[in-house]
Parts: C-alpha cells; structure tokens; sequence
DNA sequence: CGTGATCATGACATTGGTGTCGTTCCAACG
DNA sequence: CGTTGGAACGACACCAATGTCATGATCACG
C-alpha cells in the first residue's frame, strides 16, 4: 500500500504538495500537478481513510441504525424491513452527491444492539437512528458526543433533531373513508409491536377517530409485530370471530398483506367479506391483489430532509434541535372495499 | 469529545492500561480496570474509530459497491432495487456478529460511479462489487490494491474471487416446464439490460433450451432494463403482437410483475391468455396475483458466502482466488399457467 | 537473603494525512 | 539595483489510538 510519502518521494515533491494536489488547490503549479498525478496514477494511490479522518476530524461517513424486525435466524421467513429498505436508498441519494458515505447497521432492540450502535458512533460523524433503537435517555447521551438525527421516532421531543411522519393525519383520512364513505360500523385493528412509537400512534388516532363517530365499535384490537406471519394468524383469529369485524385496519403493510392472503387462502374473498387496509404504502401494496388501500409514507423525502439535517448539524453542532413532521397520503386502492381502478 | 489521554489522566494510568481495559486484556488489575471503567462511563468515551484504523492498519469496515438501475431522478418511479436490498440484508447478518460494519453504495454504471468507489476503497478494509460496476481490467486493478469479492458477476474469471449464481441450471428447469410441462410451443423472452452478465446469460440458456426442443420458437425477444415499467411496455408490445407468445419469460422478477399488471390491466388474464415468468423471486413475487412462477436465487447464502470470503480475504491476502457457484431453484408458482396451490 | 518467574504497568515509537507557518524564488517596479 | 509582493513549496507539529519493550513490584522457593 502507498502512500503520501511514497507519492512524494517519488514525484520530488513534499507531502504538503501532493496533498494540495489531491484536493485541487490552486496553489500548485500545472507541471507540479502533472507530474504528481502521474505518480499517484502508477502507483494507484488513493489516500487512507482513517489518517484523513485523524488528520481532518471528520471521517465524512455517517451511521444509519434501524431496527430489524420480524427475521427469525434461521431464515425461514425472509420478510424483510422493506420500509427500511426504501429509507436506505432515499439516504443513500443525498450522499451519492457528497464526499461522504453510509455506514448501515441493524439488529434487533437490545442491549447488545445498544452496544453496537455505541461502538459505531466512534466512526462516524454523525448517526441516524430510525424508530425506537433505544430508551430516550440513552438517545440523548448519544446525541451529547455526536450529532442526532431521529427517524419516524418519538415527536416529544425537544432535545433532538426528528424527522418524523404525520401518522395522525393520515390515519385519520383513511378512518373516515371507512366509516363515511364504506359506512363499516364493526371495525378490527391489527396493532404493530408495543416499542414502536408509529405503531402506538396509529391505534391511538383509529380509536378516537371511531370514538368519534356514534355507532362505530372498534373490536376486536389485535396484536401482531409488523410481520406477515403476525398478519396471516391474525386472519385466522379474525375468521373466527362472531361477529366478525366489517373491516380490519392493520398498522403496517406487510401484516395487512399477511391478513389478505391468508383470507384468501381460507376462501374468505374481500368483496363480500373482510376489507383490509394498511400503513406505508410499500412497493409490494401496489401489487398484491387486491391492491392495497393504505396511508402513504413519503419514504424519499423522509430520508432526504433527515440526511440533510444531519449534515447541517455535523457543520454546525449548536444549530437548535427541531422536529420536521411529514406529510402523509392516504391511497385508496381496492382492499377496502372500492372498486379496482381502471387506471393506476 | 474526550480522548484516551483524558480518560487515562482521570484514571491515574497510561494510555496503554485504558487500551487494555477497552479490549479486555487480562494483564490489568480488576482494581484498576474498575476505575478506568468508571472513568470511561463517566466521559461517555467511545475510541475514535479513525485513530484505531490508523494505528491497527483495520478499519473494521467493508464496503458494498452496487449498481442502481430504474430509480429517476424526479423518483416518479419508486422501484427499488429488490434484489440488492436483499442482498444488503444477508451481508448486514454476517457482519452483525463481528465489530465490522457495512459500508453502503449506490450508484448508476459510469465514470462518477466509478470514481466514488475509488475514493471509498480508502475507507475499507475490503470491498463486495455487485454486478458489473466497472470495467474487468479496472476491477482486477482495485483487487490489486484491496481485498475483493464479485457478486453475481461474470463467471469466467480466475484472477478474482467470485460468488455467483447458477442461472443457467435454474433457467434450463423452468424452460424445461414450459415446454415439456404446458407445451408452450412460441416462446417470448423479456431481456435485461446488456451490460449484465446475468441478464445475457439468462437469455443465452433460455435461447439454448428452445433450440433443443425441435418445434419450438423463441418470438419475440425484446429488450427491458429490469425495471417495472419496462415490463409494463413490453406487455403493451406483446398484446399488439400477431401471432403473439403462449408465455413470455422474464430476466427478473420486476419486469414480469410489470407484465403481470399490465396484461391485467388491458383485460387480458393470465388463463386463457398469456403466461408470464420471473426470476429472482423477491418478496413481491409472491404476493402478485397470480403468484410468480420465477427462479429463485439464494440472497442470503449469496451475501453469506460473500461476506465470509471477504472477511477471510482481509485476513489472508494470500489465498488463491476461487469462484463459488450457488445453485438456483425454479419455484412453480401460477404464473405459468399452473393451478394455484391450495397451502403454500 | 538472593534468585528467577510472573504480573501489572508506563514510556515511547509508530501509523498516514493535514494544515500552518515560514522560506525561497522570481518578477516587477521605482 | 534594491525592494517588495506573491506564488510555490517544504519542514514540522498534530491528530488519537496501538503495541512493543523495558521496568518495578511481588512472591515463591531454594
């Protein structure tokens, strides 16, 4: 491996130079900087991440942590995150354009994903945390050494930086289409994991948007973990029922497709039985048949203003913390009962 | 931020004893490890990763290189790149167990591209190039300077460690169902984009298949760029089309799900009408209707076997560079004209 | 009481780049 | 011809760890 040195030598210059030259500073002169980038060239030098971060105090990578969910060991479900998936690349496109590069990592909640979170943060600049990865004590400490940004977290929040989605809104749309325009009464929700504060949020505006409206009974509330397994042995309890709900709102996507096949498979069809929506609007709600109803997150801009932020923080640390919240679309599709579209 | 000199002071040791206590040696006194943990709880210290790179010559980091195709920049179209997220998931498994993290990359094939992944080998201890990302001679020239491994890239290559896929047994099979199985006698293809070698070599076999079958007709090929829409405009291409193809087999899951919905759409089904097969076999392939037939690749042992090579690699730069191939397994689903399964 | 072994510890060199500060050199100008 | 200004460049300190080597302390044993 080469090095700054090595190029210097070799050019007949000092390491200051071929440094400037790198860095295109005009100070050097056209055939100084020929014959550098000539040396630099044979040998395939590229310059050492870790002595640039020493020497500059800035690594120019940032961490994205995110909680993995619903993936048993052993593979048998291979359901993965796909809402993090879409995050992923949404951030990934900010920095395509910079200097500056993504370290990824996921795990499940725990202490030992805590610990690893941790031991990141000493490589990075700063570090996006998406949905719950850890108590909001420990959060905050971390947000003291380094620079924060909370993903879909928390939204009372005044300490941190969070970039955070309008579930309410949306959730309350898509109730109202239920109950006004479908005129559904007995209504099922399909609750995600207890830690996730989105998933909380979501049964708490459906449960005020029913108490809302005399006659509504929202029964029964079901508990799953986003996954679709969770979705399809909710289908069965749901098939069960007597009375069965006219429609069961789930608090993910992935669980409400799970809800949907498994109906299918039991023979239960939507039109004439069960309606199903759900929350996120991922690339497999398109889809599945029916097309899935759901409220929309605006992944992209989701993982465009949280990256952005981050890096307006990492430049200027003492910037007050603020929460941006994002608007939400809630789509009708069929699975709620409406007819399929002719067109998309 | 603190440091170790500040963590030592407070201590009343040297640097090298709170180095010690940090990587758990047993050459430190449990009393004086208790007060350099103390000490460190109290300062919230985390090592500068930078300085652990420098002086270890590790950074514990490995970068993944990936082409990104069919994302616009307007992001009218939201496809994503299903497959390498997959990919991103079993790799992110392996690492998740080590104090290596993933370091991610996207990007469109070029020079830019190119460049960026230079400038990123300065950051990693080793590099996963997915696809054809740049120029064989260019590749071999970064495996000159870093650890890498190919995924999913050309298999004729003896000076690079390679983990690849068996297209060609997976394709054989399901072109062996078509004909032999439905009896479909003209045959179109949907292919990838040129500048992949799975998508040449998909087509190659299947090309391969068919001539061996007297009586049969590969009609039409046409060309796609893996992405949905793609899809979508073939199926407006095949519907025109007299005569038109009994099946159209696809180089990806992506594209056969935009045929899929757009046959639907135009009112022609799948019975009666036109088969449609995949390959890859994502998430979304199974949740279609009618569920893909398609040839599944094995992501998480591709990223397994990736990872584990590459980690292997950094240890021992010295070990011979092998190709791994895995096997493929076509997975009968309804697309093809098959009954729907009762139970999955 | 001396010797050797073992354990706990600290001093210090090392790692590759960056950026500051000072120096050299040349041209232009009075 | 001396002075000045600025461009081009080099020496050097610094960054935050790691790991080697030397050393002091403690103890057992002869």
């Amino acid at each position: 491996m080469s090095t700054v040195y090595e190029v210097a030598d070799r050019a007949g210059v000092s390491t200051a130079t071929v440094s400037r030259v790198i860095h295109g500073s005009n100070l050097v002169h056209p055939d100084t900087r020929e014959r550098v980038l000539a040396v630099i060239e044979e040998l395939g030098y590229v310059p050492d991440g870790s002595a640039q971060g020493l020497s500059r105090r800035r690594k120019d990578i940032i961490g994205l942590a995110a909680l993995e969910r619903g993936v048993t060991e052993v593979g048998i479900e291979k359901t993965s995150p796909l809402f993090m998936d879409e995050l992923v690349h949404a951030v990934e496109s900010v920095l395509r354009g910079t200097d500056c590069s993504l370290l990824l990592t996921f795990g499940p909640a725990g202490e030992p994903f805590q610990r690893r979170i941790r031991s990141l943060s000493g490589k990075v600049d700063g570090l996006l945390v998406a949905e719950e990865v850890m108590p909001p004590g420990q959060l905050r400490a971390l947000a003291r050494r380094i620079p924060v940004v909370a993903i879909a977290g928390r939204r009372d929040e005044t300490e941190l930086d969070v970039v955070a989605v309008d579930n309410a809104a949306g959730m309350r749309v898509l109730a109202a289409h239920l109950i006004e325009d479908h005129g559904y009464r007995r209504l099922g929700f399909l609750a995600g994991p207890a830690d996730s504060p989105d998933a909380r949020e979501r049964l708490e505006v459906f449960r005020r948007a029913i108490a809302e409206h005399p006659g509504c009974v929202l029964d029964p509330v079901l508990e799953g973990d986003f996954s679709e397994a969770s979705g399809a042995a909710a289908a069965r309890t749901l098939l069960a029922l007597r009375p069965a709900p006219e429609v069961v709102a789930c608090a993910n996507d992935q669980m409400a497709i799970g809800v949907l096949l498994q109906l299918q498979e039991s023979g239960a069809s939507v039109s004439g039985g069960m309606a199903v929506t759900g929350f996120d609007d991922i690339y497999a709600s398109r889809v599945v048949a029916p097309p899935l109803t759901t409220v929309g997150q605006p992944f992209r801009e989701l993982g465009h203003r949280a990256a952005h932020r981050l890096r307006a923080r990492i430049e200027d640390r003492e910037l007050p913390a603020m929460t941006e919240i994002l608007p939400t679309t809630c789509t009708i599709r069929a699975s709620c009962g409406c007819p399929a579209p002719g067109a998309r």
